[in-house]
DNA sequence: TACGGTGATTGCACAAGCTGTAATCACATC
DNA sequence: GATGTGATTACAGCTTGTGCAATCACCGTA
């Protein structure tokens, strides 16, 4: 007979997201969400530093799988390194779950808090790719604008994606996306 | 003899910049600010819709400014429109006072949550950048990702000019920012 | 079996951010 | 002189988030 029901962490995520789906994120309270999930408000508080976080529990694997990716990647553009790696990721972590992504999406993109937040991670992931590209070879400044200019695509590309009705692949999409980019600014 | 001294929105900035300089953001509480100012809690929160706000009060008609500027711009490509934009706006408003505006932004650069709203509003002013140039002419895709890549090269621009010991001028070093996109990019 | 360390969870008390509501009162307008 | 406007205020209350100490199943070790 274990002490605690587990996965703590996975059972307030899902609680959460339900209710911020139902009634909106700044209509529903910390304690609505432990008492779903059975647990206590101090509870959440060891496993979320506030209530937008319980939102983005994935969102630093993500980034690690990323930059490991641009670590042992062999293109010789950064930003074709970048966007290859991105390639990987979306394969790997996004499609055939494109419903979950939409919803969440949908969630934060209704709240200005979350999206917020969401700004912030990627602003973390820009960096970090940033980072990773320094350390390979470039300059600081080529790392952070192709950096820069591979996560442009890709929230363009992660746009359409969400888009209801659209059945592309986000690979596809982030290639066009690309393509776009490099018309646009060349 | 006035009821009240006047410009409370602005006691309110000027005394939270200086206390969050001070002591920092999250060290110095509302109650602090407005003892300074010689207000009430109540009356901060009717000027300012949270505690990261008061740091904000011009990015509204700066958005305004530059969005005027592209709508009268006659630039032919849309990257070029922005970034025409974005150099008189700096000329404007920002050279000649690059000691306050570095400041400012050393205050939000050391706190999380000011970086995130500071995001945000960065997040907004590329939306409207996207709309205006919808309205010029292009489709939807091309003007989100020219007011990216423009956004992109600013903010480039931007961590330059406010590093200590620079000393050329934003608008050269947005304009070289872009010329090392392109080469990025292209 | 006994025993002690570990770590996830909890209860409690409290600071701080933020809001709704109603009252005040100089100022402008007529 | 009467009246309305609008910025400020007082107050009461909810919610978020934190520090600290206590609990107690589980695990390794003797």
């Amino acid at each position: 007979m274990p002490r605690w029901k587990p996965d703590a962490a996975e059972r307030l995520q899902t609680a959460a997201l339900e209710l911020f789906d139902q009634q909106g994120f700044e209509r529903t309270t910390v304690a609505e969400i432990v008492a779903r999930a059975e647990l206590t408000q101090r509870t959440f508080f060891n496993h979320f530093a506030d209530k937008r976080e319980v939102l983005f529990r994935l969102s630093s694997v993500l980034q690690e799988e990323i930059v490991r990716e641009i670590a042992s990647s062999d293109e010789a553009s950064p930003l074709d390194a970048v966007v290859s790696a991105l390639e990987v990721v979306a394969d790997k972590m996004f499609e055939n779950q494109r419903a979950v992504v939409a919803r969440r999406y949908a969630v934060i993109a209704a709240n200005p808090e979350l999206l917020e937040r969401e700004l912030g991670k990627n602003a973390a992931l820009t960096e970090a790719i940033a980072d990773a590209l320094h350390a390979r070879c470039g300059d600081p400044e080529t790392a952070f604008l192709a950096a820069g200019a591979a996560m442009l695509a890709q929230q363009a590309a992660f746009r359409r994606w969400t888009r209801p009705g659209e059945t592309r692949t986000l690979r596809d999409l982030l290639l066009d996306a690309v393509r776009s980019l490099r018309t646009t600014v060349g």
